[in-house]
DNA sequence: GTTATCGGATAGTGCAACTGTCTATACCCG
DNA sequence: CGGGTATAGACAGTTGCACTATCCGATAAC
């Protein structure tokens, strides 16, 4: 297909589509000469994945490229794994995080295996120092749900990683799970936390 | 206190505080003269709300602007509640929303409460659409396990809100809780997925 | 053969979040 | 009490990102 099938088929712009192919987002297409090329299916999916990645999981057009690269490539999937982590979570400028606060992480997650510079327990830390300069008081009633529901929701992902046959689709999943699974447990939050209000403030009569 | 002190003790720069002053994110120091003002430890601790909102929880200038407009204003907790889930979600477009992923979702959360315009219920299903763009297979086998554990969240979250005894206190638990629970929740994924790969594919020697 | 479209290069746009400069004061230390 | 420093407020400038527009020579479609 061409340029303009591509982009109509899309929904995106030539020139988005000329600028993702300069970024590297996407692959060139079949060249037919000078200013001719064929872009295939494989393009149309490459570009819903680029969309999906920014417009739903909210990353950057650097940050999509790297985890579009650690699916292109074939590492291990743990190796893919932590680029994925890696590229979602924002970079944390130890300074911001109070010793106390990763103290308090590294408890909640006793007895989890979770290397030291795993990027969930910085940025864990990162938000309790943050409520803790609120002055906010004893969370400890709040947290640990936190860390049983996040232990339940990487089980669901695994689980979900172990049921692809083929390493690609695990590789994929492993990728767009990451970025898209944030997503969707926060949305998912948002719905639960009024049917829980609601069930206890303004219950339906019974 | 005067301008330099509140910024090398919060540790944002002078121009920083003077450019949220113009935004109205932080309000105005107690005035005395054409070019003196002074400011307390509220203007410090308001600081520090909006730095946790912008760099932990992501939120724009103007998102900060309307969830702080959220917490000064007494609102009810419900209105203040859907303020913030409001502010956090982003926009969607309808026709970004395939109405059969719609009813995928209201068929998750059947049993639940939640209206149709929950900013959640039209997210979620934005989700499942991108997975649907991309040939996804089944995935019922791993959404179902992010609802159970999004209302186990969400108990949590009205929990903790229950349990501060001033209203005040409530409703800044409902918005920064709201903001920042997710950012806690997506890093204390990060480390539990890390646990769950290492227990299921490399146990530590029994 | 003429009109439309193509790939590629380059420049420009719009927005968000600061950052810097300027001016007329006011404070503060010696 | 005087000179250096700080201040509020106005406004322009900067940076980075994600596009978007324009142009060119070549090719395709009718």
């Amino acid at each position: 297909m061409k340029m303009a099938l591509l982009s109509s088929s899309s929904g995106i712009a030539v020139a988005t589509i000329k600028y993702y192919l300069r970024e590297g987002l996407l692959p060139a297409g079949e060249r037919h000469g000078p200013n001719q090329a064929l872009y295939g299916p494989e393009h149309l999916r490459r570009l819903r994945v680029i969309r999906g990645l920014l417009d739903v999981g909210g990353l950057s057009i650097a940050a999509a490229h790297r985890v579009i690269d650690a699916i292109d490539s074939d590492l291990g999937l743990a190796h893919t794994f932590e680029i994925a982590q890696r590229t979602v979570s924002a970079e944390i400028e130890p300074d911001s995080v109070s010793p106390a606060s990763v103290t308090r992480v590294d408890e909640l997650l006793s007895g989890w295996h979770v290397s030291p510079d795993n990027p969930g327990r910085l940025a864990a830390a990162r938000v309790l120092t943050t409520f803790d300069d609120l002055g906010q008081p004893d969370l400890s009633g709040w947290v640990p749900g936190y860390a049983a529901a996040a232990l339940a929701v990487a089980e669901a992902d695994l689980d979900e990683i172990d049921a692809r046959d083929d390493r690609e689709s695990k590789t994929e999943m492993v990728v767009i799970g990451t970025v898209l699974g944030d997503a969707l447990f926060a949305a998912l939050r948002r719905a639960a936390q009024e049917h829980v209000s609601v069930q206890r403030y303004s219950p339906p009569s019974p």
